[in-house]
DNA sequence: GATGAATGAGACTTCATTCAT
DNA sequence: AATGAATGAAGTCTCATTCAT
């Protein structure tokens, strides 16, 4: 084959990953039907059956950005787990630890996570099985006698889902707030209220 | 038959209504794009044309379904506000009738609620209002010192617009809770937090 | 029946009247296919039913409006033949009577004349008419010994037509010239051309 | 045909060349609103993707043969005033060759002058402009004292674009007459009038 | 004489996807 | 690995026309 195939260097890895990359964007942008697949491969510079190269269907490259988003998400929370002391620490440390990962990884994917955490229907499974973690735990640490309540558990940990929500949209996307300090901001309404009156 | 300027109960406004009916429960089920046109005819045993009759394009009837989310979802509050012993009550008490009305309103009309509070791009818009609004109820209740705290209120009022969504999702809609306790377990968490040991 | 049916005095006759007038105006304004049933009823303060009550067709209202055109002309030019002295006068004298009748009528009633001699196909065959009975007077002045020429008359006659064609739209049409004075010009022109030397 | 340095014969341009072809007859044959791209396509052995894969619209097929009527027409005409001897000639000789240039476009290219000298509302322009052209020239001829009249010269120019109009749909395009022998005519009959006694 | 309501037929256009090279 | 060219399938919308009253 030699060089005369080759264009520019690029290889077939390359112009997967920057379909990926465009699609992203144009996906967090736009939504899904507003995407259209020839407008990807033109802001890459590729044809349209190139882009059937890499990819079975638009729904297939949706998909597998649905997909990357829930892996590398849960990678990524994984890893800050671990990396933070451990298991050890208060529910608020444990809570604030969590939603700093979480935070953190939206802000530095926000395209892959408008789409995994926002446009795709799959999205709601994301948050019914991140509620359901969050009851998991809150419910251990009940039980371990840590902390006492008269509030459903699931109801508590759907509210931080629809808090995370929420503020990744209004503080996080926007820039007013950072992950750690958003976080912190959840922890205390969280577990104080409002009517807290807590000094920091 | 007299009254010349209304033909009330002509078939006419009925067929109208049916087709934003149908278009509704569509556009709630299958959102913007998955819904027809031609879906939405078929089932008001019409055809196309008379589709355009009453509405310039599917655009124009998707938006008329959220104007009348927001118009009704007004209307049933402010209703609710007066008929609820005015501007009497606690913090707690005043939230928990707000939270009431629109959770009802809610419920009963699930399909334009789905529309105006989920799948329009719009929807933002109504959140933040929806928060604007709420932050400024609790800055005057600080101001009048009924109460302190030191969250940030508007990131109260954010929490409390996204806790107010996914339970919408999962527990009004999917018909675990009634609005009313719904209200309850909101208020009492966002007040207290999970900390809480107040028994009611 | 009474009174009961009846609407501001208007009758059918009328109605059919008014129709027509509106539609001549849409027609000459818009051309057949930008002209729509529906704006018409809408700008005679009548429905699409009626329309239909009146004209089978928006072709057949086309078509009327054309052959109103064609037999009003034909009174128009007849009455005017007529009345000017009858048959006498100079070839020059003619064909100004001829061309001054035939403006006038097309000033007077722009919208069926850019209709029946602009816009329908059948303004071929009307101008094919002209200028056949064009060919007939010229050729029978020219047998009387009147005038001699090397030109062809037929040719001479379609150019007459095209010139009244292109006139009527850039000088009568415009305002710029009067029926009489654009006569004059073309017999003028058409019975010495530019080289003329002679005065008025 | 020339290389001209476009992708000559490849199987694009090709396509693009063929439904060119065919909306000009179609467009000629039946006008712009009888004129179906389903119709075009059939002929063309495409399908109506396809055709959109070379034009935006209808409108703009429609478009860009005005376009190359009006710029092929300029071209042929420009060329032929060149080729014929230069600026020199009597004005009578000048006339005819610029009309024998034009009726030789007409002739040849019969589908683009019906739609851009008869079809398309910017004929209007078209005329205008030849006939400004026209008057310019005759103007100029007066001035330089090649003759003399007492005809408006607009008026005069206006009448020869009718007449060309005229006799290009009777004569030209029904094969009765050759552009030169036309062009003949017409230039006999504008100088001298029919009152024209000289001999061929 | 008139109309409110409805429709048959069809036009233009778009888009994801594939064929052949 | 990549592309020029093409298409199947479908969708939105328009308009002249009619039915029932």
């Amino acid at each position: 084959m030699g060089l005369r195939g080759r264009k520019k260097g690029s290889n077939g890895e390359e112009s997967k990953v920057l379909l990926l990359n465009i699609a992203a964007e144009e996906f967090a942008q736009k939504g899904y039907y507003e995407t259209k697949v020839s407008t990807i491969v033109k802001k890459a510079k590729l044809t349209q059956p190139t882009f059937y190269l890499y990819f079975q269907s638009k729904e297939a490259i949706f998909q597998e950005l649905v997909n990357s988003f829930r892996a590398e998400l849960f990678n990524f929370v994984e890893k800050s787990r671990l990396e933070s002391g451990l298991e050890i620490g208060s529910l608020a440390e444990k809570i604030k630890i969590g939603l700093t990962a979480i935070f953190s990884f939206f802000v530095e994917n926000p395209n892959i996570t408008k789409i995994g955490f926002f446009l795709t229907p799959q999205a709601e499974e994301v948050k019914v099985n991140l509620a359901t973690q969050i009851t998991d735990n809150l419910t251990k640490e009940v039980e371990d006698g840590y902390f006492q309540t008269n509030v459903d558990l699931r109801t508590v940990a759907e509210s931080l889902v629809g808090i995370m929500e929420r503020l990744t949209v209004t503080k996080l996307f926007t820039g007013i707030k950072e992950p750690e300090s958003l976080a912190d901001d959840i922890v205390n309404l969280l577990l104080f209220g409002i009517s807290s009156t807590t000094n920091e």
